[in-house]
DNA sequence: CTTGTATGTGCACACGGTTACAATATTGAA
DNA sequence: TTCAATATTGTAACCGTGTGCACATACAAG
């Protein structure tokens, strides 16, 4: 049934070096041949056995995507997702396949990052990983001594140096900073953060962004206007339903919230006491999800540049696959960006 | 650096094909040799190469998914994100890659189906098909005539006899029954419809449960009390604000939102004029996607058995593939099943 | 008519596994 | 002890494609 080069070799007359090479167009053969031969080719419905040609080739033409555990839920970080999404249409204009996979396979005892590598499925790894602690040192030892390129996204892990490893992310200090700084030239002063749990390192550097705007302000930092959740609406709403007494006694007029999730859940719940957004309160949300258009306010929010993001990590991984030589990794840290919409005021 | 059969074979002084049944567990080897292979391929960190084995086996461990192109933005329908994560956890547990791909690929002229099916990367495919007319009769001719295993889920083409085609799919005709029904039974009389625009199958039956439950409670069916929107927040929201009027002067007061998201626009466009749902209007949802837990109030809904529609899918697809006799196709409806909420009550 | 140079094609092996079949070793019964 | 039966291992072909090298052909130059 499965039509082969040899069938087409048979057919053609001539043998399957000649057919391989004319269907790859090879310069080696005669331009009538390659012509005669690739409309057999057609005729047949002929496709090469990927296999085969992985095999002889080592390329696969596919992708491999390490994507958060966490995040296995697609929609529970509608950002990852989004930019799950951008990879995916990049790699398809490659004619490029991908297989997703988790970092951990809690059905088997072995990483299944090890398992995708070492069975040859692809042709590099794309790794996105927002914690800091997720990928350990076996891990990138591993990775370093299979030889097949891969590139982190979004981050890296903390114990490499920067020169060390290609990764291209955003800058969640800048982000942080410019959200509170934004607040504070509204005329805020008492500005809370809600950020999130656990060992997230985008998480930690944008409360160190909103700590360092507040400094340069000259306003003192206040361990307790920082608040913990899950990063999701729920969360959002939770915070504030359990602390609105806190909140009101130590007049705060603006919120930093590090998910536009959160963001979400927060104006819920306002909306709940019939506090409204941006009058009583004047919010800025991180990651400018499509989600948040849906919602009234129209929040405003730092932009992660995920076009950008995906664009560069897949034009990186495609170098070093190709085995471009370059001297150096590339490292690239991307301006997170300020979009204004209608969830802040100025206030006196 | 890569570690084949053969150099384990030299290693332990046997031939490669010794080396290939052991790892292979076959009952031709000696229980001890068998031991003394597997422990040097541990400590070899070896893998199969999956192309070689491919190759020779015809099996590859990875199974196409088509995943409807519209929803390309993982997050636009939660619903279908969530099913396609509830079969990537089983096809886990088998130790099964999964490959996503789009029924049109925007970039290459060719069906990157035939593609996917042709160079043999996939042992088998679950069509994920929202839509009457989306495959169209060339493919399923293709995909009979390629022998690749596939099954639908979710829907099947209609052009297609209920018992030539393996597909799992729910009673959407039961859930807009259901859905209505409640409303009814709650009291309500005046009840619209939300549906999404275009060819979705699930929605045209949707609304047919709609009025066939309005006609079993002798309610007159009004044409003008459907409204139509893309399955998204925005557009329940929009619907809502365009049409208050409409809904005020009808005496409404119930509403059937063919999806949650839908749903929870409509609150927030109810909530924008201070009504209150459920006191002033009662509404039910559709899908159960794990979002709306995170709204107040908490949407009552029709829950769609998105594990049980993974776990069969994937079950019948591994007895295709394992080439398990039977002599009909499988062609599974599941009920739909209301979930009693909040956001609904009785009146008078 | 040689010789040299391009150009086009085929042969044969490689890629890394699986497996039918042959070959050898081991065992147990006669 | 002998021989068949059984258990274990090796040999070689095969899966479908790519490619280095040898070879054949054509054509221009000498």
């Amino acid at each position: 049934m499965k039509v082969t080069i040899k069938d087409i070799a048979k057919i053609a007359g001539v043998s399957h070096a000649t057919v391989s090479r004319s269907l790859n167009d090879s310069h080696l053969v005669a331009e009538d041949t390659k012509k005669r031969i690739k409309d057999i080719a057609d005729t047949l419905g002929f496709e090469f056995n990927a296999n085969a040609r992985s095999l002889s080739t080592n390329k696969t033409g596919t992708i491999g995507i390490i994507y958060p555990e966490r995040f296995g839920e697609f929609g529970v970080s509608l950002y990852y997702s989004s930019l799950l999404t951008q990879i995916r249409d990049y790699l398809e204009k490659e004619e490029m396949d991908t297989i997703v996979a988790f970092p951990k396979n809690r059905y088997s005892k072995d990483s299944n990052i090890k398992r995708l590598i070492l069975s040859r499925k692809i042709d590099g790894l794309i790794i996105i990983h927002p914690n800091i602690n997720d990928v350990d040192q076996k891990i990138m030892n591993f990775l370093e001594k299979s030889r097949v390129p891969y590139i982190f996204l979004h981050h890296y892990p903390s114990f490499c140096d920067v020169d060390s490893v290609d990764a291209i992310y955003t800058d969640h200090f800048g982000g942080g900073y410019d959200a509170t700084e934004y607040l504070i030239k509204q005329g805020h002063k008492n500005i809370i953060c809600i950020t999130s749990h656990g060992d997230s390192r985008e998480f930690y550097q944008r409360t160190n962004g909103y700590k360092a705007a507040l400094s340069d302000k000259n306003i003192k930092f206040n361990e307790n206007y920082i608040f913990r959740g899950y990063r999701d609406i729920i969360s959002g709403f939770r915070i504030m339903k359990d602390n609105m007494d806190f909140i009101i006694e130590k007049g705060i007029t603006g919120i930093f919230a590090q998910t536009d999730l959160m963001a979400i859940g927060v104006i819920q719940a306002l909306k709940e006491i019939d506090k409204s957004v941006p009058k009583d309160y004047s919010i800025v949300g991180y990651d400018d999800i499509e989600l948040i258009m849906e919602f009234k306010p129209n929040l405003t929010t730092i932009h992660q540049p995920r076009e950008e993001i995906a664009f560069l990590t897949c034009d990186r991984l495609f170098e070093l696959i190709n085995g471009v030589k370059t001297n150096s990794k590339v490292n690239i840290m991307l301006k997170a960006k300020l979009i204004e919409r209608d969830s802040t005021r100025k206030i006196i």
